[in-house]
Formats: structure tokens, sequence, C-alpha cells
DNA sequence: CCGGATCCTCATGGATACTG
DNA sequence: CAGTATCCATGAGGATCCGG
């Protein structure tokens, strides 16, 4: 009953799963799009844009689509003419802007032991 | 003296550095090289490749590279004939790997809202 | 105002072959 | 063994035009 390689419980096992929900929520614009609306909800669109920097259309709706698909913002439709959009943080997105907290924070506090890395590395 | 709008500290601010450390050491190769370093140290570049599923050469040697320039693994060079290269997890990568868990209990947590929230917006 | 549809480019990643 | 070099496919992302 001995296991040779336990060290790691299943939930830290890097599955396919994982992997593709983290690349899905995790990228470049997504992390601007929560950060945005962390700082004011709701938003509509052309104001995500404006608040994003040089984010294109293509890839802000991109962004929101992925992000609603997996239920972390949600995407309210006012009919009016012409229509209006608005973009609000659902809870399991509040839970990611938690870690996303906590992935900022790390980057602040090991950032410096990185430049001095990376200067280390470049001067050879 | 009243800010209007404060919400954020510093830390939670979305810089290019931020960013661009993130991109760094968290995409999809350096993930199982983390993992894979976690379960077994230190570990020599092909036990690694063995050890990762169906991870070419390039990519694994541009993710050891970064991971390296960045901080987080360390390689050592043994000069024998043939040479022997290892590589472990350094202190900071060990911080990382916290912070990786952190995100893998995440997913985990989440992903069963996250897949019904799928299939909610699939079905539209 | 909020996108969808197209076209284009350019970086990334895979496959393969070769080397100290 | 541990890579480097090369070529190539693929896809993300930008620019532009158009529609509800």
């Amino acid at each position: 009953m001995t296991e040779t390689t336990p060290a790691l419980p299943d939930y830290l096992h890097l599955t396919e799963q994982h992997r593709e929900l983290l690349d899905q929520v995790l990228d470049k614009w997504s992390l601007h799009v929560l950060a945005a609306l962390c700082e004011e909800e709701p938003l509509r669109f052309n104001e995500l844009r404006r608040a994003i920097p040089v984010v294109t259309q293509k890839s802000l709706t991109a962004a929101l689509r992925r992000l609603e698909r997996n239920g972390m913002v949600e995407r309210c439709v006012t009919s009016t003419r012409p229509v209006a959009v608005e973009y609000r943080i659902t809870p399991l997105g509040q839970s990611l802007q938690d870690l996303i907290d906590a992935l900022l924070r790390w980057t602040t506090s090991t950032l410096p032991a990185v430049e001095r890395a990376r200067a280390h590395f470049d001067h050879a």
C-alpha cells in the first residue's frame, strides 16, 4: 500500500481541462477586462474599449465572448435604438478576480528578484 | 481628499511588466515543467521530455530557457562525456509552484460551474 | 452603438535533420 | 545526451468594411 509517487493530491494534477480553462480565462485581454470591470461596473462595449489600452474590437469581442461562455462575465442587452450592451462580473468571475489579485501580488513581490535573475542571465 | 476611484491598491494595477512576467511563466509548457519538477527533482532533459506528454525538444528547450532566465529553474551542467544536464526548481520557482497550486485548486473547484455555464451558452 | 465578416501578416509551434 | 538549425503549417491578432 506504500505509494511510490504520491507527492501530489489529485487537484494538483495538470490535466488538459485545467490548462484549457486557465488559457481561456487568464489570457492577455481577459486580464484587462476583469481589471477594468473590477474598478467600475457595469461597462458598455465602447467604454471597455476606451478603458483598455489599444485593444481592437475583434480581440475585445473575442475576450468578452470567451469570458461570457465560461460564466465569468454577464452580457445584458437593452433593446433600445440603438441597442445598449452592458457587461458585469458574475460571482464566478469574482472568484477569478480574487485569483488574479493573488497573481498580481505575486508578480509585484517577485519582480525585483526576477529582474536580477534576468540581468544575470542576459549578462552571459 | 476623497478619491473618486481608489478601489484598487497599486499592486493590483495590471501593468505591462506584470503581464509579461505572467505570460513567460504561466504558459502551457512551463506549467508542465513545474509540475514535473515538483513531483521529482532533479530531472535531466530527456527525463523531462518523457515526463511531459508530447512536448517537442524545441518547445521544451524554449520553456526551460525562459524559466531559467526568469530565475524559476536552475540548470546544472556536468561536463562528462556525454554531458549531463540537470534541472532543479529554485526558491523563486517554488513560490511560483505555490501559485500554480492555487490556480489548479481554483480550476478544480470551479470547473463544474464553468461547464454548466458553457453548456448554457452553447445551447443558445 | 455594437459588433459580424474578410483579408492579411506575422509570430509560434511542430516536424525533421544535424552536431558537440 | 542535449541541444541547434531549418522549413513549414497554423492560428492569433490587426485593419478595414459593412450591417442591425
